[in-house]
DNA sequence: CGCGGGCCCTGTGAGC
DNA sequence: TGCTCACAGGGCCCGC
């Protein structure tokens, strides 16, 4: 569900409603979604003040009034959203912050890749690569001259790059003109050049647009995002390439769903 | 030590 | 209608 776009609609529009806003009271009811093991979240959270709420790479990052900061991880299919307190707790609702004007964040994720973890004063960047929106073409370049890994694959790593996922890199590639099973050492100067703004290109307007609802992905007000229309490749197998009119192709790379066009996107090249 | 594969989970939709 | 199976936006951990 959540790449970079999704993630940052849920902090557009969760950061006017928790910003400067206390914890009045914190429900927790699975404690194994929290990362430290034996976090006690409840004790750091409640009565604490939320001064900041930010992205970085997938996670949202939040920064207490006692500088203290942790972070949420929407994995696969969570959600984080602002409800009133009558309506009703649906299954898988993990953790309840009670705010102090009587709303409720709440935090469901029903496969729960995702969870919270406590950073206390640790970077929350960790080992993470640097911004896609922000990326220079010569950093990208060094960094996939590292590896051998297919492009593709190398751009889901978020150590190379903080954000991307399994869709906005099949968009970027096909927007780019890149075959995803170049090897990423072999992409020259012209290829990365035209990727890293691609990479930019799509991540903007999925942003305006945002994000992608495959199934799960709601906004902190449960609405649903609309760039799934707009999709160029992905999820589109055997549709017409929207560039060149060629048959969209499904490939499996590294255990992800790969969407490419093959005449737009040449193995040559 | 880089890399690929397995695995962690639940829900859904296609196919029989 | 009901069952089984493949698959889903992510990422950690384990061998090789």
């Amino acid at each position: 569900m959540p790449e970079l776009p999704e993630v940052q609609t849920v902090v557009n529009t969760l950061s006017p409603r928790v910003t400067g806003a206390t914890i009045r009271a914190v429900t927790l009811h699975r404690i194994d979604i929290v990362t430290p093991i034996g976090t006690d979240l409840v004790k750091h959270l409640t009565n604490r003040v939320i001064s900041q709420i930010e992205r970085r790479g997938k996670r949202i990052v939040f920064t207490l009034d006692d500088g203290n900061r942790f972070f949420i991880h929407l994995g696969m299919t969570g959600r984080l959203t602002v409800e009133s307190l009558d309506s009703e707790i649906l299954k898988h609702t993990h953790l309840i912050f009670d705010l102090h004007d009587g709303s409720q964040v709440r935090f469901r994720d029903p496969r729960r890749f995702g969870g919270v973890f406590w950073l206390g004063s640790d970077d929350p960047a960790g080992t993470m690569g640097p911004e896609p929106m922000t990326l220079r073409a010569d950093e990208l370049f060094a960094k996939l001259k590292k590896t051998k890994r297919f492009v593709k694959t190398a751009l889901l790593d978020q150590k190379l790059v903080a954000g991307l996922g399994n869709i906005y890199v099949d968009e970027a590639l096909h927007a780019a003109g890149i075959y995803p099973k170049l090897r990423a050492d072999r992409l020259n100067r012209q290829q990365v050049e035209k990727l890293t703004v691609a990479i930019k290109t799509v991540l903007k307007r999925a942003l305006k647009h945002r994000g992608s609802t495959l199934r799960d992905f709601v906004d902190a007000d449960g609405l649903k995002g609309a760039f799934q229309k707009l999709h160029r490749v992905y999820d589109r197998e055997g549709k017409p390439c929207l560039t060149c009119g060629g048959s969209i192709k499904r490939i499996v790379l590294g255990g992800r769903s790969t969407h490419f066009c093959p005449k737009c996107q040449k193995r040559s090249k």
